[in-house]
DNA sequence: GTAGTCAGATTGTCCGGACATATGGATTGA
DNA sequence: TCAATCCATATGTCCGGACAATCTGACTAC
């Protein structure tokens, strides 16, 4: 008598390319994450076991369990010894990732504006020296920017950089977010230290978010390093509440 | 002419007990992380080469590799292809866990106190009952808490968790955090949804808290997911922002 | 002197296999 | 009936090897 339970990835169309230049690994999972995140692997669902996986696509069974290691650590796949690897049953969405304003208004569909405000070279302060790990009073970039939303202002941007490392073109900044253009200046982010908080709205800071004096703000700072540990980047920002809340998925580590 | 340059990991202690029933790779881990810790892989220092590496410890390639490769998810190390791996420059710290309130406030050195305001069932609210996937009306426990430090109020938390998951105890609950109950209890959390906002305190919140009315306060709300899916419990949070902001470090996913 | 080329070094990907270990259900025993 | 034991199953760990892709630096040609 065979077993009422189907095993899910069996009707489902798995195959790799062997002669395209992308991982086998990465084709595999990123094939079952469609699959997840289209519903054909639903909730709860156990996925069929690496071997027979494996031998099904002609794969061996480290490059099956890499693709599944990838899902795992996303938080979309469990696995259990002795039972098998399920699909997550919770809405997982974003682990987190180091997100840029600019980027999270776009994929929330509200197309960005931008109004640059400030764009020079300063001598650093002491904080901001600090903080990018350069000399005091040596010159450091300054851009202050406005990010409306449906032609509300929404959050003021602070952002200070070392010199040297990317060109700060006014028009380019009114038009994508900073973080692209880094990346798009050859710089790997790595890691960002962030501080979330709370504070009211001093007069100068309410003008400028059309708010009243003393309102409730919601702030955050954040040095951003590449991989090789500099600084290149520090912000302060201040964000509408009424507007504007930090919305994120974590994965607890195992 | 020898190389100036001297593979720090040939002066390390390298060892693994292969009788020790914790996993080879982990241990290497362990050994290098605390290399890093205590400073004696220094920032920007490379990594001997993995084949020698593995040679010298006895250990295959694939073990090796795994070992390196927790540490490059925990961002300490970073791989380059044609060059080899070295120790991240930077600060890194916490990568953000699920954290516990009690926990950062315990790891702070502040000796965390809470007060027990309410701890009974209620019907759950649509809100709330939406939150844990429960039916609207039913039975739901809600505990209410004060943390203080140092003897001032820090943070008022409101949470809700479906019944039958955990025996909540007033004197339990008070001597530690909700987490390492929930943890104590077989729950093994996987990942929650939060949200990080700002707001104007009413009179009531003002009260607790030791502010005046209208103070800007911060908030979270979270829901978590045990790794069945299951919404394990719902928080409202709200802190004072003078006393408490939400510091962490992100790793950009590469 | 400068640019292009080449070789060595190192990680990235992949294979096929082996044994250990935890899980859950079926079998067995009291 | 209920509890303890056994066993099939699936993932966890580990091995040794192979070739590819990429980076660095040195060499060569112009």
């Amino acid at each position: 008598m065979p077993k009422p339970e189907v095993d899910p990835t069996v009707q489902l169309e798995l195959s790799v390319d062997r002669s395209s230049p992308v991982p086998l690994y990465f084709q595999l999972s990123q094939q079952l994450e469609a699959a997840i995140e289209h519903g054909t692997l639903t909730p709860g669902s156990l996925l069929g076991n690496e071997i027979e996986l494996a031998a099904r696509l002609g794969l061996s069974r480290p490059t099956v369990r890499q693709a599944i290691q990838s899902l795992v650590d996303k938080g979309l796949l469990v696995r259990r010894r002795g039972v098998g690897t399920q699909v997550v049953h919770s809405q997982v969405k974003r682990p987190l990732e180091l997100s840029s304003l600019y980027d999270d208004l776009e994929a929330a569909g509200q197309r960005p504006a931008t109004k640059v405000l400030v764009n020079t070279l300063v001598p650093a302060s002491a904080e901001v020296a600090a903080a990018l790990g350069v000399a005091e009073d040596s010159d450091v970039h300054r851009v202050e920017r406005l990010r409306l939303a449906h032609g509300e202002p929404m959050a003021h941007l602070c952002n200070f950089l070392p010199p040297g490392l990317i060109d700060l073109d006014t028009d380019q900044l009114e038009a994508t977010g900073l973080y692209r253009l880094m990346r798009a200046a050859g710089i790997t982010l790595h890691s960002a230290r962030q501080s979330i908080g709370a504070r009211a709205a001093t007069t100068e800071e309410a003008d400028r978010l059309v708010e009243e004096t003393g309102a409730p703000l919601l702030t955050m700072q954040r040095v951003t390093f590449d991989d090789t540990g500099r600084a290149v980047e520090y912000g302060t920002h201040t964000y509408r509440p009424t507007r504007y809340s930090f919305e994120f998925q974590l994965l607890v580590r195992p």
